[in-house]
DNA sequence: AAGGACCGCAACCGCCGCGAG
DNA sequence: TCTCGCGGCGGTTGCGGTCCT
């Protein structure tokens, strides 16, 4: 089929896929713009994205979600639901559900698989799920140091930082390529998404807790730690993948005069800061799913 | 065996945020 | 400040396979 550009939509072949994947490959993900062009294909950009993301990309993770997977993309989307949910303690900053972000705490699958898993299975049947998950006789014990440690959200209002805009650091001297486009960072609260679960795994499912519960505290003093922590190591949260290594989630900071990074979720101090100001607000104790 | 109903999933569409100019 | 273009996302569509009668 060919659109009314002139270009193919439809299924893909195998030949498009091996064009598709071998450009990626030599160019990396990035500049989509440039891919059909590079890779030969006739196909709009957006298309060859979104088949490298959900087909082609390696690791990628197919067949029938587990029951822990299940489990968790209810308990995701019970927390998140298909609404706004009030996420700081600030008027103005509201944030939505993103498939991507429960996609991000299931290794190898995609979004647009949770979202059609969700559309398919899980809609209709949610509630009677949801019961059958919390009487399940063998329930697994989670602490926090076995769930997925989150990656840092983007956050459009640093309220958290009283209103500073979002500090753009250049690292382009990184990579070795002075015309490298400068890395675009913020300190964004690694701990909020972690915080979140833990209030919501021990407020049961809860929907009336969980709204006071998130509407009240979500960035309390783990968030303001974290934040202090980051400042303090004159450290930021990379949001952009860029070229040489630094990518999405590392941690950039300075030591002895030489431009450094590490993952953010290897950042063993900063989550023990993380942790620790959680146990003060409340004593610990495993999640139970 | 045939055909209609149903389902799963890949792909498309439209919108939005953001940076660049 | 405005416009444009790219990346990214969620909602929706439609094809193809499977099930059911």
């Amino acid at each position: 089929m060919v659109g009314s550009l002139g270009v193919r939509k439809g299924a893909w072949t195998e030949e498009e896929d091996i064009l598709l994947r071998k450009c990626v490959e030599k160019y990396g993900e990035a500049r989509w713009y440039e891919v059909p062009s590079r890779a030969g294909l006739n196909r709009c950009r957006k298309s060859c994205r979104m088949r490298w993301l959900n087909y082609l990309k390696p690791n990628i993770k197919r067949g029938q979600f587990s029951e822990d997977e299940v489990d968790l993309i209810i308990r995701l989307h019970k927390l998140l639901g298909n609404r706004q949910v009030k996420m700081s303690l600030s008027q103005n900053y509201w944030c939505w559900l993103r498939w991507s972000l429960i996609a991000g705490r299931l290794s190898g699958r995609t979004a647009n698989d949770v979202k059609n898993y969700w559309n398919s299975n899980q809609r209709k049947k949610v509630i009677s799920s949801t019961d059958e998950v919390r009487s399940k006789p063998e329930a697994k014990s989670i602490t926090r140091d076995n769930i997925i440690k989150p990656r840092p959200w983007k956050f459009r209002n640093l309220f958290w930082l009283g209103g500073k805009s979002t500090p753009l650091i250049n690292v382009g001297s990184q990579h070795g390529n002075d015309l490298c486009k400068p890395c675009y960072s913020t300190v964004s609260p690694p701990s909020d998404i972690n915080e979140v679960l833990s209030l919501w795994w021990e407020s049961s499912l809860d929907d009336k807790e969980i709204n006071q519960t998130i509407n009240s505290s979500c960035l309390g003093s783990a968030g303001s730690a974290a934040a202090a922590y980051l400042e303090s190591n004159e450290s930021h949260l990379v949001e952009n993948n860029e070229p040489g290594g630094i990518k999405t989630g590392d941690v950039f900071y300075e030591q002895a005069g030489q431009n450094c990074w590490s993952d953010i979720s290897l950042d063993a101090d900063l989550w023990n800061l993380i942790n620790a100001e959680l146990d003060q607000q409340q004593p610990e104790k495993d999640f139970i799913l």
